[in-house]
RNA sequence: GGGCGCGUCGCAUAGCGGCAAUUGCUGUAGGCUGUAAACCUACCGUCCGUAAGGACUACGGGGGUUCGAGUCCCUCCGCGCCCA
């Protein structure tokens, strides 16, 4: 019955992996055309600290969502699956093979297994109001209003019980159950590096070199500290333009925790290099 | 040569007679319903046990006081500061 579903192909795996570089390599193989799932890379202005991919290295094939917004505006999860939504129907439409590309687990997931999320804008009064509470107190609150969802919410994650009363307050209605059937017949290939630190040091080397601190002094300049450390773009490993060693760490901390999201996907064909992955997508297709 | 101070679990830090020892970082594992490189949780001396719990080894080394010692005393070693 999937066979009817249109065919996704997912990239993915811990940061400086080479996952843009397969992506674009199998896309000339395949006649494809990549859709960029980087919550960060989104932006424009932010391409060294991002590791976003250069025109050159696109070698003509056609990007999708990056560089939509820039940093002023923040770009939610809901913007982001709209957008690549439309970009995958438009590939479907030039008869190419959509390739979906990046490194946040969480908007890979929103397109690929459809999370729907309900359409409920931040409301900043209403957050700060709700900030003042006691993370118990939410609970309660959450436990009251909506029993369900107060069983599978993680109970001590104040910006999360936060965001489900928001939802609860603003619709009235209890927070829908998370859809999880996708609307793609989804080929998930996760790339595998055993030195993955390494990999990791080299890549924050070279982003030093390209510029990095010329890049994020003239964000901090143009969007301010806060904006571009916390509010939209979270580029907080170069806080106060942090000695390379902590950007490292940080780094590193991180594709352990995007790791820990892919690991729970039993659908990922994890791949060690390029031919395995044009194996596997041949016969996908 | 004289005076003082310090040495605690990878690093930092608390502890001033009841301690497997505080807190932060690191580390490990995990979670995630419009902030997702964000945000959150658990564990972190060794061994046995599913657990409750138990056993052992630990606060620079050695000795002592005490029912009991990172904690008090003596001494040795190492480090730091000040006066010469």
């Amino acid at each position: 019955m999937s066979i009817q579903k249109p065919k996704l192909i997912t990239i993915l795996g811990p940061t400086a992996s080479g996952k843009s570089d397969l992506a674009v390599k199998l896309a000339k193989e395949f006649n494809g055309e990549i859709i960029s799932a980087d919550s960060r890379q989104i932006y424009k202005e932010m391409n060294i600290g991002t590791g976003k991919i250069t025109k050159k290295e696109m070698k003509g094939i056609k990007h999708y969502l990056l560089d939509i917004a820039t940093p002023k505006k923040q770009i939610t999860i809901t913007e982001f699956k709209e957008k690549a939504e439309k970009a995958i129907k438009e590939i479907y439409k030039k008869n190419k093979i959509p390739i979906l590309c990046g490194g946040t687990g969480f908007y890979i997931q929103a397109i690929t297994e459809n999370i729907i999320i309900p359409r409920v804008k931040p409301d900043k009064n209403l957050r700060k109001e709700l900030e003042k509470k006691t993370i118990k107190q939410l609970f309660e609150q959450l436990k009251k209003l909506d029993p369900k969802r107060s069983k599978s919410i993680d109970s001590k994650n104040k910006r999360r019980l936060i965001r489900a009363l928001e939802i609860l307050i603003k619709t009235k209605k209890p927070i829908p159950k998370l859809k999880k059937d996708s609307q793609f017949n989804n080929l998930y290939i996760g790339i595998k590096k055993e030195n993955i630190n390494e990999l990791i040091n080299k890549r924050v080397d070279k982003m030093i070199k390209q510029g990095l601190k010329k890049e994020v002094k003239a964000l901090f300049k143009k969007y301010g500290k806060t904006q571009v450390l916390k509010n939209t773009i979270g580029y907080q490993e170069f806080q106060e333009l942090n000695p390379i060693d902590k950007i490292k760490l940080h780094t590193r901390q991180f594709s352990k925790r995007q790791m820990t999201w892919f690991k729970k996907n039993p659908d990922i064909r994890w791949i060690k290099d390029y031919n395995e992955a044009k194996k596997i997508v041949k016969d996908f297709l």
